[in-house]
DNA sequence: CCGCATCCAAGTTGATACTG
DNA sequence: CAGTATCAACTTGGATGCGG
């Protein structure tokens, strides 16, 4: 499992370290609207992913603190994700993140054309 | 040399790519406050880090646009690296960070010492 | 002082198969 | 449905040494 040491007192460092899986910002980003369930999640991203891989990401994000993980004992099973008190003060990451991500974009798009 | 693929195109995904090398967000913070000579960028880093790294660390941002690479024909040299305009607007998501990581952080103490 | 080339170590992801 | 186990493949960072 992947257990990142978070022991860096420094804040971004610490920030790194929580968003160095693959898919971090997007889980976050995802689970913001409210509980989303397993394979629910795995469709909703935006590249395809085994069930593995987003096991993983989940995993560390919980161990992390980030995201809770709510098991409800049924046959099917069922299992719920959703933002910690922590995790929901990331969504003003998220709002910068996405907005500078937007503007990124744009500022690449510009980029290439000029190129050509 | 590491260039991320930013083809895709949602901001979310996007961000992620560029933030994924290890020391990204850390050197964009030393930048906020104007150029910067290498070795000194070297020396201010949290963590040791050998030049090769933070070579290759440097090169992918100014690749992405994120930062500029200033050369002063000297001897010996001396090279500053500084924001670009989009690597300015990138502080929005730095603040937020930062108060995000010291949260975070605070939490992760709080949670250690119930432990025990 | 700054940085590249090379090689190696480590960590992450992905593919596949199996389980309650 | 929601995982885990295992292993192969790939990506990164780090160490070291050479060069302008």
């Amino acid at each position: 499992m992947v257990k990142r040491d978070l022991t860096g007192l420094c804040p971004y460092v610490t920030s790194q370290k929580v968003l160095s899986g693959k898919w971090s910002i997007y889980l976050l980003y995802l689970l913001q609207e409210g509980p989303v369930r397993f394979n629910e999640l795995q469709r909703k991203m935006p590249e395809d992913i085994t069930h593995t891989t987003l096991s993983r990401q989940l995993k560390a994000l919980e161990w992390e603190g980030l995201i809770v993980r709510q098991e409800f004992s049924q046959i099917p099973p069922r299992v719920e994700y959703s933002l910690s008190e922590i995790g929901m003060k990331f969504e003003t990451v998220l709002e910068a993140l996405g907005d500078w991500g937007s503007e990124y974009i744009e500022f690449v798009k510009n980029k290439d054309t000029i190129k050509k």
